[in-house]
DNA sequence: GCGTTGACTATTG
DNA sequence: TCAATAGCCAACG
């Protein structure tokens, strides 16, 4: 597709978080192998999304992007809880106690 | 082209 | 469960 002029690696960790599918989860790790092909590169998973607002995508599911504890990494000060949360939960996704998300229940399943 | 930074991950205590 | 350390990759100045 060449109609987009976004191609490269923040293109691809968009189009990975699109897919997601609502209810499910999927970690930094899992996007970054499918959009680079490296489990290494979740932080260039966080910095894309991290620049998602600068990139004026909007329709980018981030928030069902969290971290391979289960937890979600959005440092959102001022709130009682990260916004993140508050929109998984709204999908079903359940958290635990220790405000953890079961991976092997919620976590996307790529086919 | 180099050095710094970052919404990460895995390991150890 | 939490804290600290090392490793990895890409974008930015």
């Amino acid at each position: 597709m060449s109609a987009s002029a976004e191609d490269g690696t923040f293109a691809a960790v968009y189009a990975v978080v699109r897919r997601i599918p609502p209810g499910r989860v999927a970690t930094y790790g899992d996007v970054a192998a499918m959009a680079c092909g490296s489990r290494s590169a979740a932080r260039v998973v966080g910095w894309a999304l991290r620049a998602l607002p600068t990139r004026q995508d909007g329709d980018v599911p981030w928030w069902r992007v969290i971290n391979a504890q289960g937890k979600v990494s959005t440092g959102q000060p001022g709130e009682p809880m990260s916004e993140q949360r508050a929109r998984l939960e709204d999908e079903g996704v359940e958290f635990g106690v220790a405000g953890k998300v079961s991976l092997s229940r919620f976590g996307w399943d790529p086919e």
